[in-house]
DNA sequence: GCCAACGTTGGC
DNA sequence: GCCAACGTTGGC
């Protein structure tokens, strides 16, 4: 039996990449997450196909801004190993990397980005983990029903 | 720019 | 193993 799809939402500071840079580049190796917890997801529980909610962080509004879909297994992380990279670690090495990534590949732009502030405003949506307070794990897991309502909200019908 | 919440580090 | 100090995240 094929495996279930699962789905996430990953952040990203658009002053660092945006979506715009996603959909310029195509796909791109989710570099420079130094987080454990955010490291395993990617590591052991994301398989290519799983679907992504991309989300601006620490921006005016932040918000889910389109959809990226994983494209690789988890592969080390190389700017670990670059001693002039933000993401250096000095602790990882070959046989143990340490750090750990896939690739994402970009699918869409939402026609209507759906701010923060939205997803606070709709009830389909409480309990999605981006909404916690203090939730600042940059790779997190989507409820099926929480993905399938950003969609919703993010290409409205009857619009534009 | 502020600051609450969180994760990590290191002394003990 | 505890926990205070520190650095970072990220909304506001």
């Amino acid at each position: 039996m094929a495996a279930k799809r699962r789905y996430w939402l990953m952040k990203s500071e658009p002053d660092v990449y945006s979506i715009d840079d996603l959909q310029r580049d195509g796909s791109t190796s989710w570099e420079g997450v130094r987080n454990y917890q955010a490291r395993n997801f990617m590591r052991d529980d994301m398989r290519e196909g799983d679907l992504v909610l991309f989300y601006h962080s620490n921006t005016k509004p932040p918000g889910v801004v389109g959809l990226a879909r994983v494209c690789s297994s988890a592969h080390p992380d190389e700017t670990a190993f670059d001693a002039n990279s933000p993401y250096y670690d000095a602790k990882a090495t070959s046989e143990n990397p340490i750090w750990q990534l896939v690739d994402v590949q970009f699918i869409s732009k939402f026609p209507h980005p759906v701010g923060r502030e939205d997803l606070k405003a709709d009830s389909a949506l409480e309990g999605m983990l981006v909404l916690k307070k203090g939730m600042r794990l940059s790779v997190q897991p989507v409820e099926p029903h929480h993905f399938e309502r950003v969609v919703e909200l993010g290409n409205p019908r009857g619009k534009n």
